[in-house]
DNA sequence: CTCGGTTTGTTCTCACGTTCACAAACTCCT
DNA sequence: AGGAGTTTGTGAACGTGAGAACAAACCGAG
């Protein structure tokens, strides 16, 4: 028997798919806070400033949430994304590096209200440890086993300088955690089954520098 | 006459290989402060991450600066793709937007360090006008023409609560900032010729979240 | 019930990005 | 000088993603 349960998922999406269904559900929350109800895959993709043929062949991976003819149930579709995300769980989360990203991630109100709760804020040095930021207190780094085995965190995110950031990685990852955000500037490498996902703030403004360049040159020639 | 400069950069660079070379750039910083001169591209890809002919091809669109049988003379490669990038050139920079994103934005030294210079921070909180974060003292919004004008701004950087969004960017793009960079959780619009880029950061953790759930899913099934 | 108007879901085609595989080119050793 | 060993740069195959276009399905009016 390979029967799954009752409500069947797809079996794979695609990654540029994953990827912007975060987008969708956020255009999705705007529209019901503004007190939409339904809404055509051409509004949504206005909102979520994608194409409209792009938007359907996204949502059809997920299956047939639309009405033809009338369009997508704003609550209804919003549901069904954050499902199929897995937003509509409770995700605890680690941060460690409390420098001045880590307060800023610690404060990030788009975290809580997307099911992630910040269990622990770790860091190595002792001189933070009696802060309190965003109601959690920083703690030592070597807390990080006893906190993940108790709090089930499968999530942790690395806010530290560039040279801690294996070190942390691999900590961990021996810890058990199969997932890792990672804002420090530099390539970690992990085990096969662990993903990681990385946020370089000066990679995005370095792209667009190429663009600019390119708009200079363009006119002096 | 159609001439360019004497060093005639490659017409078109795919996006995918741009959004690498910041990468690549960083990689080598790192092997030229640990001393190496030369790094084959194996060595090179290992360091950013990525396979090694996708590097190798990547490379080829800048030009041919390797040498076979040899590999890469570091500081030379390290070179040429930051001015291919253009951050061999400075880049005034202002910040709208000074929560806790913006700080961390402020005091980021990985800005600095790869020609952007923060010439100005900006919130339209009275309160915070006296504050002086990273040495720079934050001013009203409405400062924004004439820091713009004066300091030859072309990259914004949006660090506000998604409702003021928009409206910043309106104002940069009037005042003829083309580039803007959006930390806030919405979608901007802007006429054609500006560049936008986003970064959000709960949606890299949906991301997240959503194969974390699939390796669960795998287990129980 | 039927018909016109609307919107989804899907198929098809094209463009882009990735990876393999190998010829060209270089160094070093004999 | 010549040949063995290395490594780059690139052509070609492959896979993934984007967009256009259209049939299927739904609503509402008459």
């Amino acid at each position: 028997m390979t029967a799954r349960t009752s409500t069947e998922s797809a079996r794979d999406i695609p990654e540029a798919t994953v990827a912007r269904l975060p987008v969708y559900l956020r255009a999705l929350t705007t529209l019901s806070e503004q007190g939409t109800s339904t809404c055509s895959s051409e509004e949504l993709a206005a909102a979520a400033g994608v194409n409209s043929a792009k938007l359907r062949k996204d949502l059809s991976y997920l299956g047939s949430y639309g009405t033809r003819g009338v369009g997508y149930d704003v609550d209804y579709l919003r549901y069904q994304i954050a499902r199929e995300i897995g937003v509509t769980q409770d995700w605890p989360v680690v941060i460690v590096g409390i420098g001045n990203l880590g307060h800023a991630l610690a404060n990030y109100s788009g975290f809580r209200s997307r099911g992630f709760r910040v269990v622990a804020l770790l860091d190595a040095d002792p001189e933070r440890h009696d802060e309190v930021v965003a109601g959690v207190d920083v703690r030592p780094f070597d807390d990080l086993e006893q906190i993940v085995r108790d709090s089930g965190v499968a999530i942790g995110v690395i806010a530290t300088p560039a040279l801690a950031a294996q070190d942390v990685a691999d900590r961990m990852v021996a810890c058990g955690i199969t997932s890792i955000l990672n804002f420090a500037p530099s390539v970690i490498s992990v085990p096969a089954g662990v993903d990681v996902r990385k946020v370089d703030l000066s990679i995005e403004l370095q792209i667009l520098a190429y663009h600019e360049q390119r708009k200079a040159q363009g006119e002096s020639a």
